[in-house]
DNA sequence: TGTAAACTTTACACGGCGTCAAGTGCCACT
DNA sequence: AGTGGCACTTGACGCCGTGTAAAGTTTACA
């Protein structure tokens, strides 16, 4: 078994990772995973309880590993409102594809899996947050369209800016990613902005 | 055994379909359905070949049941192109709910079964031929919004008007599915009809 | 030399789906 | 009345993937 330096912990995660990122990731079993780290199955278990508790780890491998904060730091220094929608939809838009994969198996177990459901809803309640945020920044600056309270708002940016909406057009429609990223900006824009 | 009226196979549908309404779609077993039907679990077999053979036979009960094609024809006989657009997002949204449970059901085993996925795939091209309509008529009414071909506007309805959107609206975010149909008219008026 | 941690191997229990084979009960036909 | 066939039941079984259990091997370190 070639030890590179990785922690076996570490090479599972990545094993798992970019098994997740060929095939789809309901039919990755945890043997699929075990043999491509070259490491038994029981060892996986030994550092991961459960199937849902290495997905949910391999997200947050993957949080880290790209660096999701950063990306999303740019929103936040954002100074007007309409720009930090746009950066917040750049950053978020653009880090989709690369959580994709994680994300499509984390959600295909959800409906059989209580803690795959929490761990998903957890990430989408974060989501929320930053759709919040950049709502607000549109409210602060009295631009938000008329007869939508801040609620509304962010209920509606953040159905638009799901993983599934993404799935839809990137995948299914085969937009190129740029082109998606413009398409929900755009929508955004005339949802939430004052027209003018 | 009280049998009412119904062929076996009738009452199987319909006792999947009553299961499928309440609890999680995933979690509905051949043997609940088998006992709620009244019938033992091989009865289940002997109509159905497989779990999702049922779950599309139950779609297809249930459009039929709930009289799709009727709702849908509103939408065709509206005069104007965006009254087209606002009648058929109404027929579809409405929709929507009462077949929902079932088509949760078989999204769920879409990402393990083939076959539920070919159903599921079909059910949603189904959907965007009535997307496309819509988008030609305001085509040929001259007010699609510019710099959109017919195939993005379409694909663009077809994403917004997901069973995925509803869910995230109505289940996630508690709309009121009355106000899920108004959102979505004005979304869909703003992104695809020209302005003024 | 001893022991503890990390990992392997083998075996097994469980839950769902789908299959199989041998009934049983009933209706229709002759 | 007898016979065949159909719809259904009963109970057992195989398959697969997850998770568990137990005993053995290797390495590192005291």
């Amino acid at each position: 078994m070639p030890d590179d330096g990785m922690s076996t912990r570490e090479r599972i995660l990545r094993a798992c990772w970019s098994l997740l990122e060929k095939g789809q990731g309901a039919k990755t079993r945890m043997s699929d995973i075990a043999r491509a780290s070259g490491v038994s199955r029981q060892a996986v278990y030994l550092h991961f309880s459960t199937r849902a508790e290495l997905l949910i780890a391999v997200t947050r491998f993957v949080d880290a590993e790209s660096d999701i904060d950063a990306r999303l730091a740019a929103s936040r220094a954002a100074m007007s409102g309409p720009e930090r929608l746009d950066a917040f939809i750049d950053a978020w838009g653009n880090y989709i594809p690369v959580v994709h994969p994680v994300c499509r198996a984390l959600l295909d177990m959800a409906p059989a899996d209580e803690a795959a459901k929490l761990a998903w809803d957890d990430r989408m309640s974060a989501l929320r947050e930053g759709c919040m945020a950049a709502v607000t920044a549109l409210k602060t600056d009295g631009i938000l369209r008329d007869g939508q309270d801040e609620a509304a708002a962010t209920d509606l940016l953040w159905t638009l800016l799901s993983v599934r909406n993404w799935e839809s057009l990137v995948e299914d429609c085969h937009w190129p990613q740029a082109r998606y990223v413009e398409a929900m900006k755009r929508l955004a824009r005339q949802a939430l902005v004052r027209a003018g």
